[in-house]
DNA sequence: CAGGATATAGGTAGTTGTACCTATATCTAA
DNA sequence: TTAGATATAGGTACAACTACCTATATCCTG
């Protein structure tokens, strides 16, 4: 028996997974949570298998959820299940120990294949990305295993991130340098560096960026 | 019978949606789709009794199916099922003609009580929402009905919202100028307008809420 | 028809952001 | 240990945005 834990805040989803996974023989869910700082206790309590993880839950944002299962238990596969279809996204989280990356509207029947794959120790990237993109991403992945974690797309730093996101909540320059204690000057230039790297020109682009990778919720 | 369609770009969902639904006697689900732009052609098709709808659906965003469905058939009951906890966005679907307004991070008892009172001919808004918010919402909603579209909460004009638009898209008041073969300074009028509007100080704000109010795609 | 909202655009100021430059201290990886 | 990245911060210049003001023409609604 394989056991499977889903994390994902949308309760009307987690229903419909536990349904469908378990009309599947062999698979059996068993546990869930909405909040993605009770993770790592649910999978200390339960051990499962797999976990399939929404990575745009409250609490717990982006790749941090994935750093954090991995931290505590190599052994436990990841199954992302997201709504974002985003080429740095699955990056992201595939460097970061991922072994599946699926779009919320492919179909149960990719589900059930990925969770397949996965469980013979194979990666599953979502047949909506390009073969191309794919073929690029399991390539990386192979590559950069055990270095250090970082983006061929975008390769921001911890402090770039920290600056980013107090940009994108609506701060302006002089309001980030307060919060970090830093003068307006740096953040002046890490915003500069942010738009370099992010190959953005404007407060638009750093914006859209924060949402897109997670920094900020929507609110 | 109550016939039910659903229309949400998440397959997953859609799935684990007409299952929980189907386990409740007297209700059917008769169709579905993914795409917002088909919609109206399987209502036509179809005839439902009731419509789930997904205001974050590509091709057709946000208000606009709401008003959509109502324009082609009065009848059909609309039940708004979405990821926005959002004051704003209950309040436009609402007063453009929805009975319904669900999280999808709700209890599966709370769709199946929504759908009931729905049926009753009565109004449902989640119970995430606070009372003082759900109470106000439904007065709001009798006194507005039949009027003019219009929110309490966020007013834009035609002119403003593509002002917002091209602006959320990371073009500067020059571009923007140009592309709209006007002036800067109107431009910024504009833009101060939105602003005031809007609550904001800044653009970061007025992004943020652009995608909010699905202006504008995160791609 | 009068009042209100909309869309247009100009004046003037001050603030903030964009875009280069230099420079130092620290840390990490080759 | 040396090169590179990071985080810090100052100089200078110009572009863009924010925030008031006024004004006109249009269109819609009561």
């Amino acid at each position: 028996m394989y056991n499977l834990f889903i994390a994902d805040d949308h309760t009307v989803l987690r229903n419909g997974l536990k349904r469908i996974i378990e009309e599947n023989a062999g698979y059996k869910i068993i546990g869930e949570t909405g909040d993605g700082l009770e993770i790592v206790h649910q999978l200390r309590k339960l051990r499962p298998d797999m976990i399939i993880l929404d990575i745009s839950m409250p609490g717990l944002r982006g790749i941090e959820a994935v750093n954090k299962i991995r931290k505590f238990n190599k052994k436990i596969k990841i199954l992302i299940l997201t709504m974002h279809k985003n080429d740095e996204y699955v990056y992201e989280c595939l460097v970061n120990g991922a072994q599946g990356y699926l779009l919320k509207d492919d179909a149960d029947t990719e589900l059930i294949a990925a969770i397949k794959e996965i469980e013979k120790n194979k990666i599953y990237i979502s047949s909506s990305f390009s073969s191309e993109v794919i073929s690029k991403l399991v390539q990386h992945r192979s590559k950069e295993r055990g270095k250090k974690q970082r983006s061929v797309f975008k390769d921001l730093s911890p402090r770039e991130r920290e600056v980013l996101k107090l940009i994108a909540e609506g701060n302006q320059n002089k309001k980030v340098a307060r919060k970090l204690g830093i003068s307006v000057r740096t953040v002046e230039h890490h915003r500069l560096s942010i738009m370099r790297k992010l190959n953005v020109s404007n407060t638009a682009g750093l914006v859209k960026y924060a949402i897109k990778a997670g920094l900020v919720e929507l609110t």
